[in-house]
DNA sequence: TTTATTGTGTTAAAATATTGACAAACTAAT
DNA sequence: ATTAGTTTGTCAATATTTTAACACAATAAA
């Protein structure tokens, strides 16, 4: 698996695809399958399957295919699904519920350990069985449970102080779902920003375009 | 603003981002800006800002540069927020539930205007003023009301079949948030994913690539 | 066996996207 | 007015990403 010099981050990105195609692959019941195949049902070309996949090793067979279940199991590794990580929730407002409740983390290599909020009215209700502490614990948890990850679901205004506190803490990654572009000011750190205002005004300029298209 | 023959998606993908940066701006009582700045505080070049604003019309003024409020205008309305759209939320669990109360559609471009789940526990129970229909309600509703834009928060299974029910009864976009991959199956209808599960997979190899390198 | 087919891994080419450079146009100060 | 200093819009150069092409190993069939 290390043939990894420095991988695109178009590749990167197109790894979790991969992942999930195959998983449901062999939900299906199917134990093997061409580039040529895969490519078609998910709409790329073969070469860019097999270009991609060769960025970190070779899992398929000469007149075989690959199988699903080894290349599914390869591309986890990839991924560092297996080691499970310790991710915090901080703001358990409405996303920050719906994130803890409705998200499988730990299929995705994580496992929620705390959740943190700054309103004093959320103190004590649980949520999957984890109260939600007040924001003033932080320090002492995260120095006695080593969380890996946060998951930052507050508004914008606090999110840049919130994170420097979380980088002290020696927070390794960031899932931001703030309106704030996170990735500007800490270079250092990993993050992942999910903005969903930006996702839909995309939709809508797409759907404009359509509209203007059939005028 | 009419210079768009064909615009690439990776220029369309980076208007939100100006969109909402120069919001900010905006509220930080700024009026004019030059490319050069725009581009450290984002984290461009501000080459990149010049040639994507290029696509759409001159903006700018040389020696000048950018009033701020006009061009956040103009990106508005290249992006198409000026003309509000309807949109339904099929599917009120947690994660539909947090989109319709935490996330200021009409901002973007939208508004709410029905609920649907098949669900029969939730019938009935209002979310943001808006009563919870059953999915047997869906087409009388959107014969009536005409949206233009689903958003999709159900589990993955029915995704495909009630897609192919919104595409019948005119939806012209989906805002995809189930692990079902639309744009491979629905390629005359304007489709948005947002695979959450994705982007955490993103970001757990970026973590699995940092600790790698520590050791 | 032998032969044909399939499908990989890899290299080369094409297509896209990003960055750099500069003349023209404007501002603002003298 | 004149001039020095900015900053745009645009074109050319560079870099990146995607697609196509191909040699050859593995498999299946005759």
């Amino acid at each position: 698996m290390n043939k990894s010099r420095n991988v695109s981050s178009s590749v990167i990105k197109r790894l979790p695809r991969y992942h999930r195609f195959l998983g449901d692959l062999l939900c299906k019941g199917l134990y093997r399958i061409s580039s040529k195949e895969l490519s078609e049902r998910m709409g790329l070309t073969a070469s860019q399957i097999r270009q991609d996949l060769n960025c970190f090793g070779e899992f398929g067979q000469q007149g075989y295919g690959y199988n699903i279940e080894l290349l599914h199991n390869e591309i986890g590794k990839i991924l560092g699904l297996q080691n499970i990580k310790r991710a915090i929730l901080i703001g358990a407002g409405h996303m920050g519920k719906a994130l803890a409740m409705h998200f499988d983390m730990t299929a995705k290599g994580f496992h929620l350990i705390g959740i943190f909020d700054k309103k004093p009215s959320l103190w004590g209700q649980t949520v999957q069985n984890l109260p939600i502490h007040g924001m003033d614990r932080l320090d002492e948890f995260c120095r006695e449970n080593k969380p890996d990850m946060a998951i930052l679901c507050i508004p914008q205004d606090n999110a840049k102080e919130v994170s420097e506190t979380l980088v002290k803490l020696g927070i390794k990654g960031i899932w931001n779902f703030t309106h704030y572009d996170l990735s500007v000011d800490f270079p250092d750190i990993c993050v992942e920003n999910v903005h969903l205002s930006d996702s839909l005004m995309t939709l809508c300029y797409n759907i404009s375009q359509r509209d203007d298209f059939n005028k």
